[in-house]
DNA sequence: ATTATCTATAGATCTATAGATAATGC
DNA sequence: ATTATCTATAGATCTATAGATAATGC
């Protein structure tokens, strides 16, 4: 059994190699993977590549992108208009931790991207820029509603945005070390996850208690 | 005025390329540095980095362990009895907030490495499969008292710490992105950190709330 | 004498391209 | 004919070492 996967040939070797690198790129980010090392996985040589995507730089920026735009549609979840602000809130909490926990190396790819790739720096920059702010000032009239109800606390909607996400990517940032010093199998590990889940939830609405 | 920085020759060769190993470190990374950049910053010659560490991962090691310890002495600050539960809670979640602040690019570090270096990961899952259960079982007798007392609600000291910790780091994680879109100058940088402070503060404590 | 620093270089990558050959679509 | 894939290679790193020279401590 070789490394080699010869990613299903039938959807030809260009869509392999961006399944590849998609991989490779999350697991190590730009300077941990060679184009080399994407080649040997897909089955290929190192100069196709280079033929369907040119340069290495390239390439994980289109991987960046998909991986942006699958982060933004989980912020464009539809709301249910039937259900209370609370409701909606625990349903968004825990959808997007579900979304990480299918993507668990999501998080920490972007973070390390930020920090240094100055190419894409500038695409994220410009992102958030655009939709950030439609994002938060939505929020901010939802608030707004339940604080004036004294239903919940005053409390900003980038701060309450920044609460939810800081915890629930945390688990999957230090997974490596959980895993090792908390976690002994699969179901323990599932268990784990299901219970820091609700424990967010338990969190964010207690913090939001006028 | 170039690069070099001819790192305070008093001190030594040997001293100078460790400070400018972990600044760069700090910045890009393991992967994201060679030796002959920090030769080049130093203001000495290739060689000498490995004539004093011999290899770059021995080198790195060093930078690592020393921020590895910071860490952990961060977690060992001595509290005054004094205090209530709920006062002293307040004086760790600030200090450790403050102490960021002052490494801004410690969190990432740290996380990186325990994603990509395997050499490094094990010294960190030993480090923390030593010192972990420690802090927890202490912090864990206290909370123990409070909840008890109906002082706070039950909640676990592990979930707690990761709370905080989430909490605190998730700024610094996102600093490439935060200063761009939020921040216009360092003054208003400074202020945002302390209402970003003073946010987590309160939502821990109201989180607490029984 | 010993320790610190330098020059030079081997050997291992790695990215990107040029040019040859094989496969495919009309 | 056009598109996909391969071989071969240039040129740029990068790490680590060997061996020469300079600086230092007795």
């Amino acid at each position: 059994m070789k490394e080699k996967e010869k990613n299903n040939n039938k959807d030809g070797m260009e869509i392999s190699i961006l399944n590849v690198a998609e991989k490779l790129f999350l697991e190590k980010g730009f300077n941990g993977v060679s184009t080399t090392q994407i080649a040997k996985i897909v089955g290929c040589n190192q100069a196709l590549i280079h033929y369907y995507y040119r340069t290495k730089a390239n390439l994980f920026q289109k991987v960046f992108e998909n991986k942006l735009k699958y982060i933004i549609s989980l912020f464009e979840t539809i709301d249910d208009k039937n259900l209370s602000f609370q409701e909606r809130l625990v349903i968004k909490i825990k959808s997007h931790f579900d979304a990480l926990s299918q993507n668990p190396l999501l998080p920490m790819f972007i973070l390390n991207e930020i920090r240094s790739n100055s190419s894409t720096i500038s695409i994220i920059r410009e992102t958030f820029k655009r939709e950030a702010p439609i994002l938060i000032n939505r929020f901010e009239e939802e608030l707004k509603i339940e604080i004036n109800a004294k239903r919940i606390r005053n409390i900003s909607a980038l701060d309450l945005l920044m609460n939810i996400i800081s915890l629930n990517i945390f688990v999957f940032l230090t997974r490596p070390i959980m895993e090792y010093v908390f976690v002994i199998d699969e179901t323990k590990k599932n268990e784990m996850l299901e219970n820091r889940k609700q424990e967010i939830v338990n969190t964010i609405l207690n913090s939001l208690r006028p």
